[in-house]
DNA sequence: ATAATAATTGTCATATAGTGGAATTTTATT
DNA sequence: AATAAAATTCCACTATATGACAATTATTAT
């Protein structure tokens, strides 16, 4: 009938050897508690808060055991989505691709079509037979009207640009890199958006480098390449982040050899990967391996 | 009046460029969003959520950018706590001490007496003053009679018994340690929690292996430190998280001393420093460096 | 088993969350 | 500046969240 919070809410507090007094106690009445546990009635967000106070437990740890010990909807979203793209796996994107247009077609939001928009980046990408056609100018256009109306860029503006970037046109991904990093500067403590900004960073100089069979041709990037290798450096990565400066050199190495130190880059590449090696991270050691290979190849 | 909720929505409303009837939308009446902007109204919390779903927004972002861009309470308490730890500031920890006393006293809600003893735990290592009559006993098993009750330890658990390991009996730290450890599994794909599980892990296997100046004795704690090393190996640690790696590879250098095999462990401490000096995180190095050297005179 | 106590649920009164539509203010257009 | 359109607020009304206290059920102790 309602939402199911209260029955979550039961749960941890028997977990925790609680009673419905001492969890109501300078909150609200006992009878009510024991009422909205049942899921006979909705709770006030105040409300809500203050009873989480009294255990403990924030909102988003709460929201985590509710959803069954999984991320919330949008992290989800993202996280298969992500999957499906890595796994090439065009009917999945298909199917996901649906569930945002029905939504957005059931309730008129937006989003969801900005949603569906993204997954269409992914799924030109994945299948061939996509290449013809390719996404509409104007679908591109709507999504990167909505990023550059936005003022404050938080999770979801930088997933969504995170996902579509590899379809602009490098002067647009230019502005709106620039723009993500501005726009979301009061994130820089917030772990979950400051990796997406990063994340962001690093796409951006992997897109501006360009694809590795171009690395004998010239190319015009540089100043830009450098001032996102600047934020990266500045801001976006505390020293215990090991893995994105681990990534950072490798990038640094990829753009040396993109501007002819092919031997300063081949080292700082391979010093990368000996770094994953050392620590047991194999399969990621791997990867950048290949990538170094595929390098070489075109050179 | 009410919370404030209503009124950083708004902010974030106009910052993304809706309108109210587009938010309300397929959720509630455009009139009460707008009285709930405005403060005059609370909001039911099944309301809320599907409010934030049409901005694509979830609960944890929504309540940082309430709290003016700052972790939740919780997180808040732990990290000023911590830091009035490490920077051994007793003023300061007495402070905060009297504040969770106060709330305990007002609310009689227990958890704060909990958060009242971790801060005299810290307290009792940092002043002198406080040698001769440490914590409580009784006080000490106030804490571990809740740990051992609570059947799921989250966040708050892992986080006060972290905090509180050091004034245990070894014993008492085995037992609590492997409790921690399983009654937190559902957290594996949680990063915050798990986090602060490793970091239990290993603040355990610090703790067993013992204060430096007692190197040269004898020591009982192996089969049990090869436990909780396997705990680390086999579960905690994916491959993208590097500076766990490392750390592990420390602590298993240090670990190796300890037992006699100096060679061995120096070296693997070494490689340690020697990696964090490569990706440039030169204060971690060199805190490594400074533990490795008093290690190296107590030998 | 039974009494005593603690914990939870049910009943009813009331404050307040939430709706529909008219009135007002703000913004955009000429 | 005047007008139209869009966005927001106001007002009267309904539905439901919440409190006080009685009734019931579960625990514990003897």
């Amino acid at each position: 009938m309602f939402t199911e919070y209260g029955k979550t809410l039961r749960m941890i507090r028997k977990q925790k050897g609680i009673t419905l007094e001492r969890l109501a106690d300078g909150v609200c009445s006992v009878s009510f508690l024991s009422k909205f546990e049942r899921g006979e009635s909705d709770i006030t967000l105040g409300l809500m808060t203050r009873l989480l106070e009294n255990i403990m437990m924030n909102f988003d740890e709460f929201l985590y055991i509710h959803h069954d010990y999984q991320p919330d909807k949008l992290e989800q979203f993202f996280k298969t989505t992500q999957s499906a793209y890595l796994n090439r796996d065009v009917d999945q994107l298909r199917k996901l691709k649906d569930v945002q247009l029905k939504k957005w077609k059931q309730y008129g939001v937006e989003t969801y079509h900005y949603n569906a928009l993204l997954i269409e980046v992914y799924e030109s990408i994945v299948d061939k037979d996509y290449i013809d056609k390719g996404v509409q100018e104007s679908d591109i256009r709507l999504l990167s009207d909505y990023l550059f109306r936005v003022e404050v860029w938080g999770y979801y503006e930088l997933m969504l640009y995170n996902g579509t970037l590899l379809l602009l046109h490098p002067d647009l991904v230019i502005m709106l890199s620039r723009t993500a990093y501005e726009k979301s500067a009061r994130f820089r403590d917030y772990a979950k958006v400051n990796d997406a900004i990063t994340s962001v960073l690093f796409n951006t100089i992997v897109f501006l480098i360009g694809p590795v069979n171009r690395f004998h041709e010239e190319f015009t990037y540089q100043k830009e390449i450098s001032e996102f290798f600047g934020y990266l450096e500045t801001v976006a990565i505390p020293e215990s982040n090991l893995i994105e400066r681990v990534y950072l050199l490798q990038l640094k190495g990829a753009y040396d050899m993109r501007t002819g130190k092919i031997e300063v880059g081949t080292e700082k590449m391979n010093q990368a990967i000996e770094l994953l090696k050392d620590l047991n991270s194999t399969k990621m050691a791997n990867n950048m391996e290949q990538f170094l290979m595929q390098i070489k190849q075109f050179l």
